[in-house]
DNA sequence: TTCAAATATTACAAAATTGTAATGAAAAAG
DNA sequence: CTTTTTCATTACAATTTTGTAATATTTGAA
């Protein structure tokens, strides 16, 4: 949760952004170049990026377009060449923001916490081992693709886009049926949650996932 | 297009902004308070808007609260008091980023870009008077649903997320039927690209939304 | 425990989707 | 102009989706 990667080459300086970041509640790992940094990326899974514009062996702008390349992780330039042709730079290889050094650290925790939460409403909708890309319509199961009907589909899609939250049958049936004036028989609900559960549940007569709250409706829920 | 609302109540510097925002391709409408503000945004459609922190009539805090409660455009403070709490404030009410003055022309054109680049990836795709709207996996044509099967989605996403690029009939193909090691002939493809046409076009013979580009792929263009 | 209500499951027909093949039309090449 | 290639259109069968109804099963209350 809440996991950062820090590229910076000054030891001292990571040392005490490490620090400040995890007594905000933020799990810091820090790469000290690049070759280290591209490593670090690949192998974690991280929610933002700060990235040191000049590094030993390499320059902030090329790690940027790299990660930019294969993930849409927030990536910050945290940098002393605040200077406004790197910044612009910055942003064209891609980057959310660009802070210059010195940093003030509550600024710079909104900052992180912005493009977290920017990227947070991104389209893709996950629930336990089930994600939703909703950019390519897509749904998927262990990184492995289920075909879903396209009701099926919109019904999964209001279920993650409400996680946790209870969603009445009138709810559900407003949401899904009423797109020309159709009327379909309460029992079609009921059918059509057994058919998603049969596809994205481990176990379908134990669903952890597609719960129901019997009297008032169902629910998503992360594991 | 790029039309930015700024919010500003120093004239002389607003004047000046928006001339040099014009001359960078933006046409910027410019409202003295908050009370004008408000009212110029929810009259027009603006794809960003810039907001002094300082008004006479209220303070930019609150707009930016009204702004985000209602939409998604992205709201960038544009203030003379760029201590750190306002700051913080500034991101907590919802903004998009905060430039403190005096700014750099160039690296404030980045931003806004930036700003205007992230919320276009958002869940609305749009090409002339049809309308995806991901978030609900739903898709309309002069705000009337239109359903589509599942495929018919996909292709549709895949189109109008590249508008305006030319996708080869390969990549097309590769992207759509590729779930399970499945091949599908070739004419597959043009009966998927005819039953779309008949769905979303106004005249499915001249078809002004899908493109075939001869010998090459298809396309998705704007009126 | 017994009962009633709510939900799960199954089975089934009507309708829609999906992929293919055959035929037509249009555009580029010769 | 003729040929060839590419795309559009149509028609069709296999499959899937969709909604319903009938039958279990579960749950909570009496």
């Amino acid at each position: 949760m809440r996991n950062i990667l820090l590229i910076e080459d000054d030891i001292s300086l990571a040392k005490s952004l490490s620090g400040f970041l995890a007594s905000e509640g933020f799990s810091v790992a820090h790469a000290l170049g690049m070759t280290d940094g591209i490593e670090l990326f690949e192998k974690e899974n991280f929610e933002c990026v700060l990235l040191d514009l000049s590094l030993d062996d390499g320059n902030g702008f090329s790690i940027c377009s790299r990660i930019k390349s294969e993930s849409d992780t927030p990536v910050i330039f945290l940098t002393a060449s605040a200077d406004e042709t790197c910044t612009v730079m910055g942003f064209e290889v891609g980057a959310d923001d660009y802070i210059g050094k010195p940093f003030r650290p509550r600024e710079l925790v909104a900052r992180i916490k912005n493009a977290i939460r920017k990227h947070a409403s991104q389209p893709l909708l996950q629930c336990s081992n089930v994600i939703i890309d909703t950019s390519r319509g897509v749904c998927r199961k262990n990184n492995c693709e289920i075909f879903l009907s396209a009701l099926e589909y919109r019904l999964l899609v209001l279920f993650f886009t409400n996680k946790g939250i209870l969603l009445s049958r009138e709810k559900i049936m407003d949401e899904l049926w009423t797109f020309s004036g159709e009327f379909v028989g309460d029992s079609t609900l009921n059918v059509y949650i057994k058919r998603l559960r049969d596809k994205i549940e481990d176990d379908p007569a134990n669903p952890q996932i597609l719960k129901t709250v019997r009297g008032l409706g169902y629910k998503a829920v992360d594991a």
